[in-house]
DNA sequence: GCCGCGGCGGCAACGGGTTGCCATGTATTG
DNA sequence: CAATACATGGCAACCCGTTGCCGCCGCGGC
């Protein structure tokens, strides 16, 4: 029981400490945080006490003056989106290692509030990943003036970079769908936001090129299953027997959409998503996708990180990049015959609108 | 261009812009603090120059005195499940009213992570949400004494909590099942770590006494996919007819697992899950669940705990308690004929293990 | 015996705001 | 016109550690 009367619901601090080991403030402070610079036996005696009291160091205090508070930042764009759960997993690894807390942060898919989240947080941070951001260019490059950033699924010159193999995700896809017979390849867009959105496209278009596959693009939708379901519906007045989705989740939506308005996935349309969340491989039939090794995405990014805040020079050269992989499943399949005819045998004249056209 | 020379890459303090706008250092706090205490042309005034040079409130330094830095944790126990980020989102939506920002802490099942976690992060925070805390009672009362802490999913005397309704859950599914003809229901059990876990099977305990339906356990099974699988091969080993599962991941898994086998849900087998999660909608069959309000929980949770940091005693009297809905979707169905049999058709004399056992 | 050196601990300034208290100056009231 | 009240802004202490610098002490070398 300590003599020294301990106010309850105070703080102890280090003068408390050094008033109880009967030593300087400077000498306490010094024994947790330089303990070289202390003699040991003083610095056991004052960690004793400082046990004794239930003493911790005020990150606060400690950050005002060294301006490190071993908090990272990791900005997310979509919680909601199941791919940043292991993106988070591999980041807090990696964070945990170097004795570093993670915060999370939820972008809601909205450049104002990422913009207004970050600009909050940047002060109490250490650094910050940028995964899959939603603001500018000038935005971000604003931000990573004032703190070391890592970005993640987006390229941009002047910052760090960890972005995956999309061009090869995109190029594996197409020939997939080319070697089942498919000479036509719809990409549905999501967030044009979204800087992968776009080397998708891109990518789509100049393999179309290369394997002589016509290419045409949908959307923008929204990157998530209702999303994907407003796709279906838009499929349907343009017809496709191959789709190439921005991500799973509005792939598993156009899946749903077809399958309520008669159409057969992959009987009638092939569907590739992106991303190879866990729902791709429960949905019916399973998600063809590319999957991209998102744990490493975010521990990759995080060490990256991490050296930065410990003084390296941010690597800003080239993006690192991350391979990806396909995985087929059973949304694609050989492209139904439909010999003479332009538009594949599923379309009808006047497509029904709305849900619930079974065919009989 | 201000003609006041500031060293690039130096923060700009109240000092500079003090300087600049000739007043002295607690003016230009009062000016941002405390509005009212100053002339409204002065705050005016300061405000511009402060704009101009671009000036910033450390929320470090103002912290040290006010011990308020206007963050709050949310500690969720799995990032993986899909059901915190409809909480989280509640929880974020209440904190940006109250301009307070959300940091997210996830503990990943694990009792020690979370309580470091915690540790690390409780003095940096104004207060904290627990979300189905894996940390011993103690523990969270140890924290509560520390800081406003609220409790989700799981009650907890003489500490706020926000519960959902899951004996009503629970007796609605057991009811459900029963009009099925159901008169044995298996509950799957999740994580002993888990407070709803408990509650759920002593209430399926209580609603089969009363709908005269027995019941029993298996497990616990690690509340995933994965976990779900498991726990379909114990299920071959000890058949059901109708069975309950701690959350909707393990429920597809079940599913999964069970139609590997060769088992049909719901022909042979009933399945019911819990949470409502997005995949209990794309899985097929449709997962019938009992549906918790999550974005209210985390909303509820979160008001509450701002109340408690605005100087608010806690409403540490009775939990607060949210109402849950079943959702009957296709995982469900009359019980299979079997007559006097005691064991469902299914079940072959000698269970075949492990996967693909698909019947002719 | 004197000097230099290394180990150890204390002093005091600092980081960036916040706030209690007091000194003005002005407006209000009797 | 004196007395009082209020609005406004400055001074200085404080929050809690960190760190540059200095002084003291004991030891070894010349």
């Amino acid at each position: 029981m300590p003599d020294h009367i301990r106010p309850p619901g105070q703080r102890v601090t280090i003068y408390d400490v050094a008033h109880e080991a009967d030593v300087s403030p400077s000498t306490v402070s010094r024994a947790f945080s330089r303990p070289s610079r202390v003699n040991s036996e003083t610095a056991e005696r004052i960690r004793r006490v400082a046990e004794r009291l239930g003493y911790r160091t005020n990150p606060l205090a400690r950050a005002l003056t060294t301006s490190r508070t071993q908090m990272i930042a990791l900005v997310i764009a979509d919680i909601t989106n199941p791919v940043y759960a292991e993106i988070v997993r591999g980041a807090q690894e990696v964070a945990a290692e170097g004795e570093y807390t993670t915060v999370l942060i939820d972008a809601q898919e909205s450049d104002r509030l990422e913009r207004a989240a970050v600009e909050r947080t940047m002060s109490t941070v250490d650094g910050i990943v940028l995964a899959s951001s939603r603001m500018s260019d000038s935005a971000i490059r604003m931000v990573a003036k004032q703190r070391p950033v890592v970005v993640l699924n987006r390229a941009l010159a002047d910052v760090p970079c960890v972005v995956t193999d999309d061009p090869r995700g995109v190029r594996r896809a197409a020939e997939h769908l080319g070697e089942l017979g498919h000479d036509h390849i719809t990409y549905v867009a999501g967030p044009q936001a979204s800087w992968p959105n776009g080397v998708r496209w891109r990518s789509l278009l100049e393999a179309g090129m290369e394997l002589e596959i016509k290419v045409r693009q949908i959307g923008p939708f929204s990157p998530t299953l209702a999303g994907g379901e407003r796709a279906a519906q838009e499929l349907c007045a343009r017809p496709a027997t191959a789709v190439l989705a921005f991500n799973d989740q509005m792939a598993i939506g156009i899946i749903r959409g077809l399958s309520r308005m008669g159409v057969n996935v992959p009987g009638d349309v092939s569907v590739v998503g992106f991303d190879n969340i866990l729902a791709a491989d429960i949905v019916t039939p399973g998600l063809t996708t590319v999957a991209a090794p998102l744990y490493a995405e975010g521990s990759a990014a995080t060490r990256h990180l991490l050296t930065m805040i410990e003084g390296a020079p941010g690597h800003t050269g080239r993006p690192m990049v991350l391979p990806v992989r396909l995985v087929v499943r059973d949304s694609t399949a050989v492209r139904n015959p439909s010999p003479g005819r332009a538009r594949p045998a599923w379309v009808r004249q006047r497509p029904v609108p709305g849900p619930a056209a079974h065919l009989p």
